[in-house]
DNA sequence: CTTCATGCAAATAGTTTGCAAGAAG
DNA sequence: CTTCTTGCAAACTATTTGCATGAAG
């Protein structure tokens, strides 16, 4: 099975889900300590990171924080458009804040530290790639190589390959 | 971690290895039925498909097929170079046939059918698209909509979203 | 006080590994 | 016959769920 029970790339889509089961989640849900932690590492981090990773940061805050509570406050912070669930290619799903997804992007991983950036503007016009018959409604596009803080680094071990081998 | 660099992991090579380096793996490695049901799958169905898609087709020529057996062979044939491995936005990985990822190109999923598709050519130009100090290396472009088959077919349940919400 | 969220642990699902038995060369 | 591979099961990792306790409103 996959992650069908949500949208697996919150970019631009439109589901036209049948199943009316899943009442629209208030908005106005409990305000908690915990929740609170996970909002403010993801903003202080200002980059889109992984349930572990927000465990590990906002434990911080609260030591006593469970990944379970992680995962059920990720979710629910989807539901309610203040985050953005983030796919990346062979990767499991990264969350950031929301605001910082309003206009859609891509993302930059770095090949040296692992992390991952937001790339503002989206290069589109994919609609004429798909084969005949082919119905294009959402993308995604990673971009993958050395941020700029590992490339000016010195102490990179041998020779950056920093020639770019797209075709 | 990623789907970049994951050489394999020793199997069962217990035998006292002069060289420390990990000698490059032999092409001809042994001919089982197994692995040639896993070759004749990716080659039959002509498209990206996961571990446990192969196992379950396989099965089909070998019964008694396990899903450890499909990841040691599938593991093996990328380090061969017979077969890539394709990593598709917070999925897990697909695998192809080496040939038909010969030149670089993209996918496309469908929402409908959840089956992933080759998109020959490559948009490329994507190197402006980094901030500054950025340096691009690669890139991956997943395309999600519906597909051929899936959209003429009009059993579809409810209507599908048709429009490319694409900006 | 009533309801919902948490924390912990058990349950899933995908993937990897150990090992004895079986197959390839 | 010797070595490599398989199949099964246990080990792992990531994620989800059940449930009694605890906090929010």
């Amino acid at each position: 099975m996959t992650h069908s029970h949500d949208c697996h790339h919150g970019h631009a889509h439109s589901h036209p889900e049948p199943t009316p089961q899943e009442p629209p989640r208030l908005a106005g849900e409990r305000a908690t300590r915990q929740r609170a932690a996970i909002r403010e590492v993801l903003a202080s981090e200002g980059r889109p990171m992984t349930p572990p990773e927000i465990l590990e940061i906002a434990k911080r805050h609260v030591p006593r924080l469970g990944i379970a509570t992680v995962y059920r406050n990720l979710k629910a912070m989807v539901d309610v458009g203040e985050i953005t669930a983030v796919p990346l290619p062979g990767d499991r799903l990264y969350y950031e804040l929301a605001h910082r997804a309003r206009e859609h992007h891509h993302h930059f991983r770095c090949n040296e530290c692992e992390r991952v950036f937001d790339i503002p503007g989206c290069a589109g016009g994919f609609g004429d790639l798909a084969p005949q018959g082919f119905t294009v409604q959402a993308h995604d596009l990673t971009l993958y190589g050395v941020c700029a803080e590992c490339g000016t680094d010195a102490t990179s071990p041998e020779g950056i390959a920093t020639e770019a081998d797209l075709p």
